[in-house]
DNA sequence: CTGAAAGCGCTTACAG
DNA sequence: CTGAAAGCGCTTACAG
């Protein structure tokens, strides 16, 4: 029935009907209710009689009624639904990460999406990010990225940033400690090998987990009063195919060889390996190796790789945790948690 | 100004605002004009005089305005969000797909977003996810999953299943071609090695891979008329602790002796590997492996692993292409994509 | 070229 | 315990 007030009536103008999907007032039409109840049903059910509720349930049922979550969202402000960022999707890096930090969400109640952070212009990144729709954010920022950073400032939502050198007001963070164990494999290399013949294969140099290692590492070996150190300090990517091209080079073409090589990852510790089998370089009796993540590649190569392992389920369950709190408690002061990793010594060093 | 037609006026009755971003109305107010006018400028540019255009721009430069998705969401049913649905995220079995299916989605103007299905009850698949945020999805379907198919269909959007055997009206399918490649690779073992020393290392029992990698073994061991072949088959998962825990046992237990091992995929494959040289058994000599997916664990094993090519960024752009391509035109029959594999014969076997 | 107004499908304070 | 109605922030047919 119009309300007398909503004179002079109109025709209706469009269809209103996008699909056959039913909404609420189908549901309330055939139990007999309005649409409060049966909104009532579903998020306070407390609040209806346990027949009514029946009939709605159902109703519902019957109906296969799914409530419309752009408009729940539009009043309520939130989807129950967490975001991580990621720079990009590819290497398996990431992939512990988010299934420890997927099984945490759903713990919380939250729904977990992914999503990349990859633009292909100069668009900006919360344009380009369904981000509007998360109740909080966890992103990743291993590079300088002030378009992202800036742009989930602007959000206001509930962030966390991983691996970010930026400070972001009211956001909480997470690294992981690069430091102590880089320091720690370096020093487990000049032990036995002379500190001049230590090098470090980085991967990018922009990185920061890159700038974090590589810096660790010359620091041991100025304690150790290795000469100007900087030559021994390659910057790559974070790939098998770049430890391999360096130590093919290396290898083959220096007069001071190396005999012991720090990798800024396991990816890029693998192809110095490779390359270091293909030439005949015996490791770990003329190469020492140790690599950085604890990855399963790390696991699978011979002999096996020693390397630093980062807890990353811990890391992605912690984010989420973090995230939560602070979707929780929004006043709470934002902390940086920094993740411990620990040197696993295996044959490779 | 209040319509009369609204009276009684009531006073208003909460907080309408839920934070200090700006809406379509300041964008409107401050610019002079409708908020219909701001809706132009930013749907249909055209419709719009330049100079009224340049003062709305203005106004939403000075506001930071961003559209809210809910309520435009709420009218045009459309986020441009793609959504991919995985298993789960473990392992880097994904990250390529991901990788080159993000890039084919930005391309085609969409956004991509990645979630698991990983429910931790009977929870409902549908409801779990944030599907209804998306204008299409592509879902791997690896195992017999009732409700997750059941509740694509329902929501009536693009779809596309990867991997899947169960048809869906009206969807897209993506299958990888296992039977071909998983053929030629126990041929190629069979060529040198008994049919009756070559084993199978399954992953698990009821995914669709396992089963038509099984069958194809098990299809070639008849052909050279083994015997009951089935004790040489074993199932388990996609890990490499599987394929280590299989070899421990299998290579020191067993009387009959595997020399030629087929593996589920290449984790399977590097733990029997692993297993092999910690038991002093040669490979290739005196056991020769074959893995599948050509992973990168395959590439950094050594001996490199003889595996089978699995073109996953094909796959990933192949699904975005099928999903956009229903999403313009959903009247187009429904196609099935068989994505060919290759056998890369290495140093395993 | 522009505006008034209806409508998308929900939720919730208010009033029984 | 339940309903009528306003409102969330947009878009768009309609009428100038």
């Amino acid at each position: 029935m119009r309300s007398v007030y909503n004179t002079p009536v109109k025709k209706k103008r469009r269809s209103t009907r996008f699909s056959t999907a039913s909404v609420i007032s189908d549901v309330a039409d055939r139990a007999g209710v309005s649409t409060a109840t049966v909104s009532r049903v579903i998020n306070s059910p407390e609040l209806v009689a346990d027949a009514t509720a029946e009939r709605v349930r159902r109703a519902m049922d019957e109906l296969d009624y799914r409530p419309n979550l752009f408009a729940k969202g539009l009043i309520t402000r939130s989807t129950g639904v967490l975001g991580v960022i990621l720079p990009d999707f590819h290497g398996e890096f990431y992939g512990a990460l988010l299934q420890a930090a997927d099984a945490e969400a759903r713990r919380a109640g939250y729904n977990l999406i992914v999503a990349s952070d990859a633009r292909p212009d100069s668009a900006d990144a919360a344009q380009s990010l369904p981000v509007h729709f998360l109740d909080g954010v966890i992103a990743f920022v291993p590079f300088p990225n002030d378009a992202l950073v800036r742009s989930i400032g602007d959000l206001s939502i509930s962030a966390v940033l991983i691996d970010a050198q930026q400070e972001l007001e009211g956001t909480d963070r997470s690294s992981i400690d690069n430091t102590s164990c880089a320091t720690a494999a370096v020093r487990h290399l000049v032990e036995r090998t002379d500190a001049d013949d230590c090098f470090h294969v980085g991967g990018p140099e922009t990185n920061y987990d890159s700038i974090d290692r590589a810096e660790a590492f010359r620091a041991v070996l100025r304690e150790r009063g290795a000469s100007g150190s900087d030559d021994r300090v390659a910057s790559g990517e974070f790939s098998i195919d770049w430890g391999y091209r360096w130590a093919l080079d290396t290898l083959t073409t220096r007069t001071g060889r190396p005999t012991a090589v720090f990798a800024g990852n396991d990816d890029i510790a693998v192809g110095v390996l490779n390359a270091a089998r293909q030439l005949g370089v015996a490791c770990p009796d003329r190469l020492r190796i140790v690599g950085f993540d604890g990855s399963r590649v790390s696991a699978a190569s011979s002999p096996k790789l020693s390397t630093v392992q980062v807890p990353l389920a811990e890391i992605g369950t912690k984010a989420v945790q973090m995230c939560v709190r602070h979707i929780a408690d929004p006043t709470i002061n934002p902390s940086h948690a920094v993740v411990p990793t620990r040197l696993a010594v295996h044959a490779s060093s």
